[in-house]
DNA sequence: ACCTGAACACCGTTCAAGT
DNA sequence: ACCTGAACACCGTTCAAGT
């Protein structure tokens, strides 16, 4: 009969999540700690989300809307300034949301919506590496670079860099190193 | 007063838990689980694990031994080759034990144990790229083949590569133009 | 020494009951 | 329509009690 109007909402709930995700890692993402964050019950949760499970894939898809959106400002640059900027984007959003990060690459069942998302994120990337090496390069020029990137991220967010020397110097060495392997044009290509 | 010979052991323990893992992820690693593989209730583990996390990080150390060994195995041919072999020794480990190897780069506490088991995995592709460059590049060269395999396996391994075309040709071009970056001394090195 | 059942705290999820 | 408390199954972990 009431009209009962909502006490929160699918925002809400993903901005929590994402909070807490972040804070306290994927252990602290308890259908109560996001439910007392927005003032109602874990139960409650399952009125919007089907499963803490659809929780965390909106909260990754939140995640990678707003990445995509940053890595696209980059694009109208020439090929190599926006190549290195969408690394130095996609290297900092790493950085600045590392639990959230994680999530984008955690083993999950790949519905449409993630595989949709992922390439929306790609498809900057891909856009500089044909303008910068033509059609018949361009997917596997992107793919060295995205490989690079999340392997070079991950490990560094593991912490796994420990054998010293310059982080900085040693990311634009590796980027530097794979955008001459590209250009050179020496690297087997075959379609 | 009995001299209660025990009914099972670690390396049993750890064997038990890769599979499992291996079968259905870490979520079906329970201590129950675990336990009854071996013949033993949950509790039983506790004397000789602290805990499920510790179970988990002799896992790792024990996969990662294994990768080492056999990464090892690839180290006395000329550079280029013995890369090309680490390479394909890498990925097919990824491959064959895709949720260990997840294990390997999960977040977690780095205890020394940790540490050192990787520095052991990371020797044999530094020792080809001091080699292959000499000394003063070899670091930031092992480090971007590091990320690029690391990357690659794990965006592979998560179902990430949708655009189409031949992965295996496109893996190849990746290797490659990373090498040819390296070879080409045109990346800034600041050392 | 090693193993067990019982117990505790905590979690995701369901559901009848409330407004 | 939306929210709640109670309940269920399940988990990691502890511990007194057994051999």
């Amino acid at each position: 009969m009431c009209p009962a109007v909502a006490r929160t909402s699918d925002a809400a709930l993903v901005a929590a999540a994402r909070a807490l995700l972040e804070q306290g890692g994927p252990d602290a993402v308890t259908m109560h700690a996001v439910g007392a964050a927005v003032g109602v019950r874990g139960p409650s949760l399952y009125n919007r989300f089907e499963s803490r499970e659809a929780l965390l894939r909106a909260t990754e898809q939140a995640a990678l809307a707003e990445l995509t959106a940053r890595l696209r400002e980059a694009g109208d640059q020439a090929p190599r300034p926006a190549l290195e900027r969408m690394a130095a984007i996609y290297r900092d959003f790493a950085r600045q949301n590392p639990q959230v990060y994680a999530l984008i690459y955690a083993p999950a069942g790949e519905d449409e919506a993630r595989v949709a998302a992922r390439a929306m994120a790609a498809a900057p990337l891909l856009a500089v590496t044909q303008r910068l090496v033509g059609a018949s390069a361009a997917l596997p020029a992107a793919r060295l670079l995205t490989a690079l990137l999340h392997g070079w991220v991950s490990i560094e967010l593991a912490g796994a860099f420990r054998l010293g020397g310059n982080l900085e110097a040693a990311f634009a060495y590796a980027l530097g190193a794979a955008i001459e392997g590209i250009l050179s044009g020496r690297a087997p290509l075959r379609v």
